[in-house]
DNA sequence: ACAGAACTTTAGACTTAGTCTAAAGTTTGA
DNA sequence: TCAAACTTTAGACTAAGTCTAAAGTTCTGT
C-alpha cells in the first residue's frame, strides 16, 4: 500500500470517529482506492488473499462500522441477491448493464423527476436503478 | 377457496401455459387473492399452516414457474434481504413505510421523470423505491 | 381409455451470505 | 502504565434459497 493511501484511510477513520487498526487501514485502502461498487464477499475474498490475518467477521465489521460512520452505503440489487457498497454517499442513481451486471453510478442532474405522493405520506429517501445495455 | 377463486386459479394457471396441480392451485389463490408483497417465506409458511402436503421447493418452484410465465414480479427491497413477490406486473413504483416495512404501489403516473443516459446506453426498465413515513 | 413421455412434487441435504460468540489481542486515555 | 474500552479471531450458527433423485401426477397420441 502507498504511504499516502495508507495516510489518508487513517485520516479518514480518525474523522470519522473510528479506531484506527492494521486491518481497517486495509480494507479501507481496497475500498475506497481500488474496487468499484465492491460486495462484501469481494471484499473478503481480496483480504484473503492480500492480508495474512484476515477473518470473515472482520470484514463484515468494518463494512457495517463504516456504513454506520457514513462512508459507505449499502445497495441491494435488484438482480442479485448480494449486499453491495458504494463509497460515493452523495445523492445519486444506479444504471446496471444487463450483459455484465457491472454498476455504474448516473449524475442525479442526469435524471429529472417530480413525484406526488398520497396526502401525508413524506418521502425521505430514494432509490432509483435503470437497467440496460452500453 | 371458495370456487370461483379456484376456477380463476386454475384458468390463470392454463392461460399462462402451465399446467393445473391442486399445489398451484392453492398457492396461487393465497398469492393473487390473499397476500400483498410477499415474500417467498411468508408464502411457505401460510402453506405450511393451509396446505396438507407441500414442500418448501414446491413453494420456490412455483413462485419461479409463475415468474417465469410473466405472471409475478420479483422484487428485491433495499432495506430487506429476502426477495418479495408482487402480482401487480404492469409498470409501477414502490413506497416503503419506514415505520413498518410495508410496501405500497406508486401509481406511474404520479411519477414523472426525464432521464439523459450517456451515449450509446440503452434503458430495457427502471426500478424505483421511495422510501418515507405516513 | 391406456401407455409412455413429460412434467411436478417431495423430503431433506446442501449452499451461500452473513451474524454471533466468547476468548485473545490492541488501542486509548487518565 | 494500567485498566477500560474497543477490535479481532476462528469457527459455530442462521436464514433464505437451491438441488437431488425418487415417487407421483398430468398430458398426448392413438
Amino acid at each position: 500500500m502507498k504511504t499516502k493511501d495508507k495516510q489518508a484511510s487513517e485520516k479518514m477513520l480518525k474523522t470519522a470517529g473510528l479506531q484506527v487498526t492494521a486491518q481497517r487501514v486495509h480494507l479501507c485502502d481496497f475500498i475506497f482506492n481500488q474496487s468499484d461498487h465492491p460486495t462484501a464477499e469481494e471484499v473478503w475474498s481480496w483480504a484473503q488473499k492480500n492480508i495474512d490475518q484476515m477473518s470473515r467477521a472482520t470484514v463484515y465489521n468494518t463494512l457495517n462500522s463504516l456504513v454506520d460512520a457514513g462512508l459507505l452505503k449499502t445497495l441491494r440489487m435488484p438482480h442479485s441477491d448480494k449486499l453491495v457498497f458504494d463509497f460515493n454517499v452523495s445523492e445519486h442513481f444506479h444504471f446496471i448493464d444487463e450483459k455484465t451486471g457491472r454498476i455504474e453510478d448516473l449524475d442525479p442532474k442526469d435524471l429529472s423527476w417530480s413525484l406526488k405522493l398520497p396526502k401525508g405520506w413524506k418521502k425521505s429517501s430514494m432509490e432509483v436503478f435503470i437497467k440496460g445495455r452500453k
